[in-house]
DNA sequence: AATAAAGTCTATAGAATTTATAGAGATTAA
DNA sequence: TTAATCTCTATAAATTCTATAGACTTTATT
């Protein structure tokens, strides 16, 4: 499962890329109350994704943070791993926090670890393939589809 | 990720998956001890494992824990379900443990929550069929192929 | 009937992680 | 100069995870 912090960090990005093309940086305060994420606890993701060079800020009147690449170059699962850590289901399969298994006898012939580098792969392949502007995307198509259901529930018979 | 009490339940699972054919039950110790687990430990997840139906067991001398049903019946989804909870990265896109994201504003046209559903299914597609049975047989097949290895390294040129 | 070998049950403690907040500091635009 | 912002350090509160203790019950064997 995806942690709080995670899934405000994605919310936040999104609402980032959706501002994106303004050219302008957006406050954190916009964020926290347009997503609904407190305040303070939204202060310090963006201020580690800027760390991590995810974000760039301005400080000072009209400062807020921004976007340092284009939306469709910010993969979700670049995201998940900054803030969650491994997305595969055991370290001993994880391509980016890899770690032994205490318990383990042998890695190499271990089926549990088998199928968990297959599940890491079917995982990635959704994660490591939808960037932000697809999320936004997305997003639009889901409206599109949401008004279109709204019209037809409408329609007399 | 995975927590240490699901992939000990696992790694039993697939102990007593092992034992099946003997017809006799396998003792806690017997498990802890083969497969590194704190014994104390096992006992509950054990325990547990039998209230949800998955195991039985007997009591007394000769006593031990048994697989109620044969291995090929039995998915990884199902155990880490019980032990672990939700296989979904979101609570909002959980088959089996639904629950509304508090920050959420309208699930419906969620750009996040429509890659976490696909993250699940591609998860799912792999969890949901692979059997203790599987598990068994990518083994050999796993100790199978390291035996060649070695045998092909130790080979001279 | 006695004994030893198992699982059963309840309670709880310790550790780690997650979630969140407080408050002083630094920078910038107007 | 001032108000608006992000920055930084510290820490508290809550929750979850990991693990253990110890008394109890059941069963096979002698």
């Amino acid at each position: 499962m995806l942690s709080k912090k995670t899934k405000y960090a994605l919310n936040a990005l999104v609402r980032l890329a959706k501002n994106h093309e303004t050219g302008v940086p957006l406050r954190i305060h916009e964020i926290s109350e347009g997503e609904h994420i407190p305040h303070k606890f939204l202060e310090s993701i963006l201020l580690e994704l800027k760390k991590q060079g995810v974000l760039g800020s301005k400080l000072g009147v009209n400062g807020g943070y921004y976007l340092l690449k284009h939306p469709k170059e910010i993969m979700l699962s670049s995201i998940i791993r900054l803030t969650d850590g491994p997305i595969a289901l055991t370290k001993c399969v994880s391509l980016n926090f890899y770690e032994r298994c205490e318990e383990c006898k042998d890695e190499a012939i271990c089926g549990i670890r088998n199928v968990m580098e297959q599940a890491r792969d079917a995982t990635l392949k959704v994660l490591a393939n939808t960037s932000l502007k697809e999320v936004l995307e997305r997003e639009t198509q889901l409206l599109a589809r949401k008004k279109r259901a709204k019209i037809v529930s409408k329609r007399p018979k």
